[in-house]
DNA sequence: ACATTGACCTGAGAGC
DNA sequence: TGCTCTCAGGTCAATG
């Protein structure tokens, strides 16, 4: 589920219902999605702290601690953010459980431990780190610095969407949906597209993901709440395509299945 | 530079 | 029912 719509959720649940709350304890039922530091010393860095600030860059959730440092989570391919009260309503797969003075439990699940939980001092040193591009979000993220990130490249649009280092926060699903909705083929080399290409696909980048934001991406019947135009809530080989009366089409593009409508998004050349 | 493949993981669903 | 196979919204390293 995670990219960036989803994380964007994750951050505000998380803004909502846990911030300024002093951490009781924190329990890591499984040390695998630890990343460089140990279930004890993850406990007794957060044990008592408050957390005071939120910060998404890409898929990557930040979270400010009242006394220095920063928790980072990052979800793979599975991972969730839930709360809850009551422990009976504990959820699967629950792997850190963040327990609040205030009586409620935050549970950072996943089930394929693909994500990652660790530390950071500084935030802006994390993201540099991780070597990723500006977050496709940011205002300041604008059609020039669009143009200036897919620069000297001559990939797939589509691999280039998902590269993080190139631009943060699209994944495979959104990845599709963008290019569905600029009508253009996932193949396209990206020094093939002219300006007015461009423009589409950068429009579509920030309508997409905005659009996913703010009808409720992961929430319950959150496809049936996105446009009637979109791919997304018609993502399998044979569907009718939301737009034409052509067919939907499964291929592999930088080794991820890709949906696309061969009539919508035709492949020029090559 | 870029594409491809396998690895890391678990579980759901299809097919037999 | 139960087995085996494939695939899944993410990255990373090795290879061509």
């Amino acid at each position: 589920m995670p990219e960036l719509p989803d994380v964007e959720i994750f951050r505000r649940h998380l803004a909502h219902s846990s911030l300024k709350t002093r951490i009781d304890r924190v329990a890591v039922s499984e040390p695998r999605v630890l990343e460089g530091v140990s279930a004890r010393t993850l406990a007794s860095r957060l044990r008592g702290r408050r957390l005071m600030t939120t910060r998404r860059h890409g898929k990557h959730l930040l979270v400010a601690l009242d006394r220095g440092g920063w928790l980072t989570l990052h979800f793979g391919m599975t991972g969730d953010l839930q709360s809850f009260k009551d422990m009976a309503d504990e959820p699967a797969h629950d792997r850190v459980r963040f327990d609040f003075a205030d009586d409620h439990h935050l549970a950072y699940v996943n089930v394929r431990l693909l994500g990652r939980v660790g530390l950071t001092d500084d935030a802006d040193e994390f993201v540099r780190k991780e070597e990723l591009g500006p977050d496709a979000l940011d205002h300041g993220f604008d059609l020039k610095a669009f143009k200036k990130a897919l620069e000297g490249r001559r990939s797939a649009v589509k691999a280039a969407l998902m590269d993080q280092s190139v631009l943060a926060g699209v994944g495979n699903i959104y990845a599709d949906e963008i290019l569905f909705q600029a009508r253009l083929h996932p193949k396209t080399p990206v020094d093939r597209l002219d300006p007015k290409a461009l423009g589409r696909l950068f429009r579509a980048l920030k309508r997409v993901l905005e659009t996913a934001v703010n009808r409720g991406a992961g929430s319950e019947r959150f496809l049936e709440r996105l446009p009637s135009t979109y791919l997304l809530r018609r993502r399998e080989d044979g569907a009718p395509c939301p737009r034409c009366k052509g067919r939907i089409k499964a291929i592999k593009v930088s080794g991820r299945t890709s949906y696309l409508c061969p009539r919508c998004q035709p492949a020029k050349g090559t």
